[in-house]
RNA sequence: CGGGAAGUAGCGCAGCCUGGUAGCGCAACUGCCUUGGGAGCAGUGGGUCGGAGGUUCAAAUCCUCUCUUCCCGACCA
């Protein structure tokens, strides 16, 4: 077209490295930073902001449906491990252990001493120490259900880390219950996974496919797993949330037993279910692009930023406008009056790299015409209004927004799901050539892991719980397949 | 944990091969100028060159070790 393209707010292009982008969004919008200890991030205030967006709307969701918060040790001893053979097998390459309690001088270093009579286990998840505690609780089936969920830290050793989305450390939500009935602890597992999915689709706006993970797949010590599984811009899959039916497996390794009402003694039926930090990755990673980032309303730290146009001789009156548009707004409506001094350009460009869905310019003529003017972020398209309206308007603005997002991000992510692979042979192909996405196909339902895509790191994500779309085909020819999988290539 | 790359000012980088006063762009600060939009000009401040040890008269530069980060694997939320 021989227009000079435009200045982007970050240096690194997405569709060039989306590693590099995305490492480029978090910088930008000063979400986190590495940690001096390997694998461990520190959260900023902004990123921390989203955080606790999260927390608060899930927290609301599972109080509402009967859940209690509780706090539990993060040290676990490590022979209570040993009371769940699966599990511990699953977690053990990623423990970090405590063995020491005390430190002493050596030669000017500072060394460990007083070695701990049993080493202790940082918790990577809470089944086993909660569960420890709900068998002192449960005695009869009239205590029942225990639904109990804890906001914390967890920690797992990982080998390769990557900012929110595998860090050493890292906050999470765990709920966990134990039920009388097996039906009744099921319907507590798929119940959570219509959480995570209402929450992770309808109001983080990003795509994914809610389903249980093939039994090769499933949390060390469960049952059943479920799990959203998100697409990325890159194509690549998210595992976004899990929810687990444990069945007794952890009941009995704890001894949560109750008397039943024909007075037999029975083990309980136990659930977990949990959403992480990972989440913030996956937002970035769905909606971000070479501005950097882009929030939905219901985590955006601010919906509306006003940044004041200052000259010499106009501040007090625009300021003054500024907290009169503030006083006009809807009261839900997060408006930030940013009256730092620095130069209103860069101000600008630091809000579309932090993602504020409407970013106000407010000077001299908006205070002379009673208007605003403002920059939306998702395609920077900018616009005036007349005060009036845009204070009646300014909730349809970022319902607008959120709709966009949605829109966005699913339109793209449709594009990449193929359903007419009919062969493991097309499957490869598929990935060879079209910088991955979903493929949904008829999977014979076998636990073993199809050895055939295991060189190009292409797994089945999920067996979709809701049917969407037309049915996938047959890759493995000869078999019975019973139902549609999602395959595709994750991080 | 295997293979590769890298760490120099807040950010992005040059300098290293061939050892000799620590540099550039952006950002910041001061002044002037400009004023509807990521301005311009001049000036200023900011670095124990990731850390430890070694070689040397002299180390950002050479050697050894170590920590951290990034990429590709394996593993996983």
């Amino acid at each position: 077209m021989g227009m000079a393209e435009r200045k982007h707010a970050l240096n690194v292009k997405r569709s060039e490295d989306f590693s590099a982008w995305y490492q480029a969004v978090i910088q930008g919008a000063e979400l986190a930073e590495n940690a001096s200890v390997r694998g461990c991030m520190v959260i900023k205030p902004y990123g921390f902001a989203i955080w606790e967006r999260v927390q608060r709307l899930l927290d609301d969701k599972f109080k509402e449906l009967g859940h209690v918060n509780a706090y539990f040790p993060m040290f676990i001893p490590v022979d209570l491990f040993e009371k769940e053979a699966e599990h511990v097998a699953g977690f053990a390459k990623e423990m970090a252990i405590v063995t020491h309690h005390r430190l002493e001088q050596q030669n000017g270093k500072l060394v460990p001493a007083g070695e701990l009579e049993t080493p202790l286990a940082v918790r990577p998840t809470s089944e086993l120490i909660i569960g420890e505690s709900m068998a002192r609780w449960v005695k009869s089936y009239r205590d029942l259900p225990v639904l109990v969920n804890q906001w914390c830290n967890v920690v797992r050793w990982e080998m390769r880390t990557r900012m929110f989305l595998r860090t050493a450390e890292f906050l999470w939500q765990e709920g966990h219950t134990a039920h009388e009935t097996e039906a009744e602890a099921r319907a507590e597992a798929t119940q959570m996974h219509e959480v995570y999915r209402w929450f992770i689709l309808d109001v983080l706006k990003m795509f994914g496919i809610p389903g249980k993970k093939p039994d090769y797949d499933r949390f060390a010590g469960a049952v059943d797993t479920y799990t959203i599984e998100c697409m990325m811009q890159d194509g690549k899959a998210l595992q976004a949330a899990t929810s687990h039916y444990l069945g007794q497996n952890f009941a009995k390794a704890v001894g949560i037993e109750f008397q039943g009402r024909d007075g037999s003694l029975n083990y309980a039926h136990t659930t977990s279910w949990g959403i992480s930090t990972r989440i913030i990755g996956g937002l970035i990673m769905s909606h971000s692009d070479d501005d950097g980032l882009n929030l939905p309303s219901a985590v955006a730290p601010y919906h509306i930023i006003m940044i004041p146009m200052l000259k010499a001789d106009n501040s007090q009156a625009v300021l003054d406008y500024c907290n009169k548009i503030k006083a006009s707004l809807p009261r839900d409506v997060r408006a930030f009056l940013d009256t730092r001094e620095f130069s209103p350009q860069n101000k600008k460009w630091d809000y579309v790299r932090k993602g504020v869905p409407l970013i106000l310019e407010i000077g001299s003529n908006e205070v002379k015409s009673e208007s605003v003017y403002f920059t939306k972020r998702l395609f920077l398209e900018k616009q005036s209004m007349s005060l009036n309206e845009f204070a009646k308007s300014v909730e349809q603005l970022i319902a607008a927004h959120d709709e966009m997002l949605k829109t966005h991000c699913e339109e793209a992510c449709e594009k990449r799901i193929n359903r007419d692979v009919s062969s493991l042979y097309e499957m490869r192909d598929f990935f060879r050539s079209n910088q991955n996405g979903f493929v949904i196909a008829k999977w014979a339902g076998k636990n073993d892991k199809l050895e055939l895509l295991d060189d190009m790191s292409i797994s089945i994500r999920c067996i979709p719980s809701l049917q969407s779309g037309a049915p996938g085909r047959c890759v493995l020819t000869g078999e019975e397949a019973a139902t549609d999988a999602v395959f595709a290539k994750s991080d």
